[in-house]
DNA sequence: GCACTTATTGAACGACCGGTCAATAACTTT
DNA sequence: AAAGTTATTGACCGGTCGTTCAATAAGTGC
């Protein structure tokens, strides 16, 4: 009941996913999110709560399916080394992907991930 | 000859390094860096003209003794996710520290020292 | 002492930050 | 069609961001 959803909230988090993988979390503003979701800004609050709960929503869509793509290192990344030694919730949420992960070399794969990032404009 | 200078800028810059290896590029503010260092806005501006200056100063400063200690990696890793995809200079920096370092699975320590922040708190 | 040069000070700037909320719209139920 | 419920809208909020700069201080050389 009540008035109806304009949008997929699935998408919306694999919206926000790719912004807080690419820019970081302090780096992502809620004017981007809302340029790039489409959602203004009453109603992810509404759906969300907060960026922080969005944050951690689009983190948790991880499990889901944890494919080791550069997209999925990035957020990872984005977690442990900007929130998860201050927020508990993320650093379990980080624990669970990484259990959940079929690889032993997660710590290869991540420190890869990053290295690269340097290469390709000198 | 001018006024001379009260602080030591190898000191100041050691300082920052700390600051932006804990809390990262984008969560480090500049009261945080003038609560830390003890200089005013206006020094830190005349001393080295933009945090992104400051940044790379304390950046660079890892290459005269990378360590491999948490706050080297932590720098290190604050470099090449929130600015070496989008800020060249910073990329040759992390190229020149890593070219340096006598180790040759930096990756892996680089990875392991991210799985690390999500040990010790649930 | 006066001119010159360089550093410190901290108030002020506009821009942007994450977050709120009253008004309105779109549905269901009766 | 009226009442009830939930969603959208976007202007607005106080606070914080990185940066600037005129005033002042602290040196040096004449």
């Amino acid at each position: 009941m009540g008035r109806p959803r304009k949008f997929d909230e699935t998408e919306v988090v694999s919206l926000a996913r790719e912004l807080f993988a690419s820019r970081g979390y302090h780096g992502t503003s809620l004017d981007e999110l809302v340029n790039s979701t489409g959602l203004l800004r009453g109603s992810i609050y509404k759906a969300f709560g907060s960026k922080r709960n969005l944050f951690e929503a689009a983190l948790s869509s991880l499990g889901d399916d944890f494919d080791q793509s550069p997209e999925s290192l990035d957020l990872l990344t984005v977690a442990l080394k900007e929130l998860a030694s201050e927020d508990a919730k993320v650093a379990k949420i980080c624990q669970e992907i990484i259990s959940r992960a079929d690889s032993k070399n997660v710590s290869e794969i991540l420190g890869r991930n990053l290295l690269a990032k340097m290469k390709g404009q000198n």
